[in-house]
DNA sequence: CTGTTAGCGCGTTCAG
DNA sequence: CTGAACGCGCTAACAG
């Protein structure tokens, strides 16, 4: 490997001139510095980001610690964290902990170790579980997703509980009473602001939620318990049902078809997220479309304002309510109001 | 940051005996071992790895490159790298490079600077376009999909040509004459083995392919893609359909819907991958499982085998015809031939 | 504008 | 079994 002094050998000059031509023209004659590019490029160097860490005490690094990145809801907001972190010159050390507690901890040492300048973790329950540890590590952090908002950690997130009850009202308004909810057991922190919010938006109309339409899928797949529930619902008498995201509504429109429960007429169904299979699934999905892409760069650029130490807040993403057509007119639609015509 | 010179100080001992005491008892004292360790934990000692890899001229880093991480297919394949990866001590740069050629050279200047190991660069064009420049870097690199095989890259990947056939026979044997291929036009290594199989497979038994029913979509959304040839293809005389993934097929068979196309009655759908969703969507897609987990895998541990100048192959999976409900027979399925029975 | 010097934290000879 | 000394490649004062 050539490094500066091989270049400032040919080149008659100090190692420490090279390095300033490099970095750029910090007070170097224009043309010893082009002299230097000129070798430097010959000679095929390439800086040793290793040398210019230790020297520096910076890593340019930032970690993105996940549990899975095969939940399709992820993808684009990785996406986000990767371009603005491009764009700021950071890279991006990717883990993946599966929630292991064992890979956890490997994953934690690992980034200390290479001083990463600051995490971002998503939709891991790592946040939870280690919230004193991320206190501790020193490392700036934002959460994206599964965390309440606390002190200690800043969370950009979407707004699960408005969300929700975007949902359920727009279930309300079609006319519906018998509302479901069918959740996942892996996102316990995003989950009970969802369930919250399903149960205040139906308490608000005066409608005593139901336990017994309040359905856990205890899988990690979420189609697949999707897939379970569409029978259970429908015998309990539920005619419309809210996800907790839309693979598991995905899952039920396919569990509906199998039995089948036509959607929406029997069965009324809400997603969550939007994910790019949404608009074409069978029914497409009425669903809440939540800004991925803009979460992941808002999370990254947080963290890069509370890695200067400046004063940052957590972020609540406003979702948007996406009426496709899984969702119809319940049993108890009002009639509409009409102002009859003259003959 | 403590170091190795505090742990020395206070544990009465010289740098050097700290530096082998923590890697594992290389001639130390167990006694002076014991006590450096425990410093070392009292202290809050983390090793930095930036040091060691200048002092070892190694990185202990591979860099994964991708186009994007929104491809529900490629999610598993990167979880595979990572699980390996993990297993071995490796950590993971990830760079997204959007196939934009400005982002492109970045990613590799960064790979090179900080030292990568080994390169993995997946479903990306980088692989076709820089094909010299990887030869050049040095740099043991692993290419999985898009990547015509050849002596100075090593590929891993699914049996495009092979799988292809797989289809393309299951819907001849259900008695389909007019097939029709849906293809993309940002993976053109991969699609060229496709294209091939489906060309062979239809002229080994006899028919010519038409080419009014090859169809490429011309945009990055294979969702939509697929959604916008469903009307093309059955006016052009298909009945049944290969699509280049199942995000292709999941939206072909959308579009079929929004048309009053009848899947599988009026057009048979046969999808590529067996992303989670396929088993859902409705018909439940007909489709060529391909080992994505085990090829991820794979391509770490070939990779790491060229790293340490073992020899090694390149190497391809073969995928699994697997039948749902997406396909049925066709307008020229032969009779079956029945042993007539005595009444 | 440029050279000198001194680390950054760790691994690794080479001597004891 | 342990210490001293040097190098990895680069940055950053501090002098000129």
């Amino acid at each position: 490997m050539v490094s500066i002094y091989d270049i400032a050998r040919t080149a008659n000059v100090s190692p420490s001139t090279v390095s300033r031509a490099l970095q750029g023209n910090t007070r170097v004659g224009t043309a010893t510095t082009a002299r230097i590019l000129a070798i430097a490029h010959e000679l095929g160097y390439v800086p040793s980001s290793a040398a210019r860490n230790l020297s520096t005490q910076r890593s340019n690094t930032i970690a993105v610690i996940l549990s899975s990145i095969a939940d399709p809801a992820i993808g684009t907001v990785v996406e986000g964290i990767e371009r603005q972190a491009a764009r700021q010159g950071y890279d991006i050390l990717l883990a993946i902990s599966h929630d292991q507690t064992g890979r956890e901890q490997e994953i934690v040492a690992s980034a200390r170790q290479r001083r990463v300048e600051g995490i971002v973790l998503i939709a891991s329950q790592m946040a939870a579980r280690y919230n004193q540890l991320f206190d501790d590590l020193h490392i700036p952090t934002v959460v994206i997703s599964e965390q309440e908002l606390q002190d200690n950690v800043l969370v950009v997130r979407a707004d699960d509980y408005s969300s929700a009850q975007l949902a359920i009202n727009h279930l309300l308004d079609l006319g519906h009473i018998r509302i479901g909810y069918l959740g996942v057991h892996d996102r316990p922190a995003s989950q009970k602001s969802r369930v919250a919010g399903y149960y205040d938006a139906l308490t608000a109309r005066g409608i005593i939620p139901d336990p017994e339409l309040v359905l856990i899928g205890n899988r990690a797949d979420h189609l697949a318990n999707g897939y379970a529930a569409a029978q259970v619902f429908v015998q309990r008498g539920a005619t419309a049902v809210f996800c907790y995201n839309d693979s598991s509504a995905i899952g039920l429109l396919s569990g509906c078809r199998h039995h089948g429960i036509t959607v929406p007429e029997q069965l009324s169904v809400v997603g969550f997220d939007d994910i790019d299979m949404a608009q074409y699934s069978t029914p497409p999905l009425t669903t809440l479309r939540q800004p991925r892409m803009a979460i992941g760069e808002a999370a990254l650029k947080t963290l890069l304002l509370r890695m200067q130490a400046q004063s940052t807040e957590s972020l609540t993403f406003p979702g948007e309510l996406i009426i496709r057509k899984s969702t119809a007119p319940g049993p108890h639609k009002p009639e509409p109001k009409v102002i009859k015509r003259l003959a």
